[in-house]
DNA sequence: ATGAAAGCGCTAACAC
DNA sequence: GTGTTAGCGCTTTCAT
């Protein structure tokens, strides 16, 4: 119990064990070639003296930094105020929560951008996370030839250089959306689009459009909002406007499905009675409005799962494809 | 143009400005005594090489990491679903994206809490933040004599043990809540009350029934759920069982309020006709429903800021007092 | 004000 | 299988 200064150093637990300091490192680093005896012996050692590795020290010696940093572009600040996102940081935490990484947590403000630029190339990180709003913003794209990076989202024109990217399936989500108000009999079905800038956007709408033709119905109900209730209620009001009766509703979030939900109320119509509604996320809003929504779960924690899955393998110098696709399934609840 | 493996370091830096490696070392931590002119030489050299310090080595050699942990209970893992975490994340984030610390997160799973104690005593962090649903839950106090931690919530019981801690304040929140029925006219006003074992729990109740009395009104309509819209409907339901009349309605949490919405819709009763209701939290939903719900915003960015900006504080040495409040104020909107 | 030199705690050849 | 020996890139006395 000798009073030391400091946490314990490697070279104690060598002078403890009676072994050199290389066939301490070898223990702490798992090298098949130590003798069992010799094993137990060290970590007795460490045991004992309560030692931890110093991973400063580790990291300079062995030139890996054992961290993954994960950078939010300040933009999508609200990143954490989208439960879509947070969900997808949870995935990534809990992800390296079981490997020896350590998760950097970066606020990429535009303004400073290449102050996140030094850092991920200072050598501070083995591999970058780089989740957006704007899964076009791929800003940090060609860093990818100087570390490892995976994004989240897929880019707006995926190329070769567009580097690794995991993205959920918004074709089939929304196709598995639109063909569940077929299937329960809905004639005429519209849909409240998001920003067609966006690839999530663009793929619904195409997810929208394959379920809709294949039933052999009508593709022109189309209105287009930015995913807040506001604009939805806009959209379904246009859509109302129009004149043609309505039986089904997909809305590209469920944000929009709220807004659509107080119009077609106001409009003295019921839901599914009259029209019957599926949303696209499954937020917390989607179970607890009333009636509750049927609406597309895109698995974001697992997302974030598989992000760090990949950078990991990547830094490990494994293959991996370019795109990963994460599948989406459909909730079932009142509205449809 | 000389290719160079691996990134520039300071040696190179020194060479190139014909200077001593300690020179360097003292331009890039600013050091005040260095003349004006070799400052201006080294920094050209540094901008020329595209110099980045190597945190590694720098940690070893100054024995500070320039990090902080930021551990996140697991059985408290839906903190990302929970918007106020989340944004208590965000404001930590943003804050430090100003400093020279990086932000390590950590999901801290309970069967290997011993994981994150060796982490956080092995000398990886300079400090860390811990927030955690259960406010009592203060596993790490003990670690507050190892180095600087920074609570968020109230412990259970404050003792000069419990170390920092950034709050909200419940109690005036509640209060100012409240006042507002009051103010309004209320007459009889209920509560739907958060489980009595956590502070906030217990420190709404208390600004509930301080302004109630003050009041002059009745403080026995409380009933209790456990902050879900469940929850918030089932005690609803109860409330009106009683038979007596209520006008005025405040709920410990918007998911409680949105349960007692539909209760209240069932009655045949408007909002805030006949019940005027102010919810906790100001939550997406707060803003989404109609009518849009009156609430109490907690500025959780500001506290997660706040906790940031104490933990440096203490790591520097400086003296901060146990306790931080965190003000609140009232949202206003159509229920009340 | 600047330089020389001695490590910080660990890993990684290379010997044995 | 285990020990020896160099560093990894930087900070920091201690001289000058």
């Amino acid at each position: 119990m000798t009073p030391q200064a400091g946490s314990p150093t490697l070279e104690m637990v060598a002078a403890r064990a009676g072994v050199s300091r290389a066939t301490v490192s070898r223990v702490v680093n798992a090298s098949p070639k130590v003798t069992a005896e010799v094993v137990a012996l060290v970590n007795t050692a460490i045991a004992e003296l309560n030692y931890v590795p110093n991973r400063a020290a580790r990291s300079l010696a062995s030139r890996k930094t054992q961290a993954i940093a994960l950078v939010v572009p300040e933009s999508t600040a609200k990143v954490f105020a989208d439960p879509f996102f947070a969900s997808v940081v949870q995935g990534v935490a809990i992800y390296l929560a079981d490997t020896d990484y350590t998760l950097n947590l970066l606020i990429a403000s535009e303004t400073k951008s290449d102050k996140t630029r030094r850092y991920l190339l200072g050598g501070n990180v083995d591999g970058a996370l780089v989740v957006s709003h704007h899964s076009g913003d791929h800003s940090y794209t060609h860093l990818g030839q100087a570390l490892p990076i995976v994004f989240g989202g897929r880019p707006i024109s995926p190329d070769a250089s567009a580097g690794h990217y995991v993205d959920v399936d918004n074709v089939s989500g929304a196709r598995l959306a639109t063909q569940r108000l077929v299937d329960r009999g809905c004639r005429s079905i519209a849909t409240i689009a998001g920003p067609q800038d966006m690839p999530p956007g663009v793929d619904r709408l195409v997810g929208w459009r394959d379920a809709v033709t294949a039933a052999g119905l009508d593709d022109g109900l189309v209105e287009y909002g930015d995913y807040s209730p506001d604009d939805g209620a806009a959209a379904m009001r246009r859509l109302l406007a129009r004149g043609v009766p309505i039986d089904g509703l997909f809305a590209f979030s469920d944000q929009l499905a709220a807004g659509a939900y107080a119009v077609i109320r106001e409009a003295g119509l019921s839901i599914p009675g009259d029209i019957a509604v599926v949303g696209y996320d499954d937020d917390a809003y989607a179970a607890t409005v009333s009636p509750s929504l049927t609406t597309v779960n895109q698995a974001p924690v697992e997302m974030g799962a598989k992000m760090a899955e990949i950078v990991v393998r990547l830094i490990d110098g494994e293959h991996v494809d370019q795109a990963t696709i994460m599948p989406t399934k459909l909730v079932l609840r009142e509205s449809a």
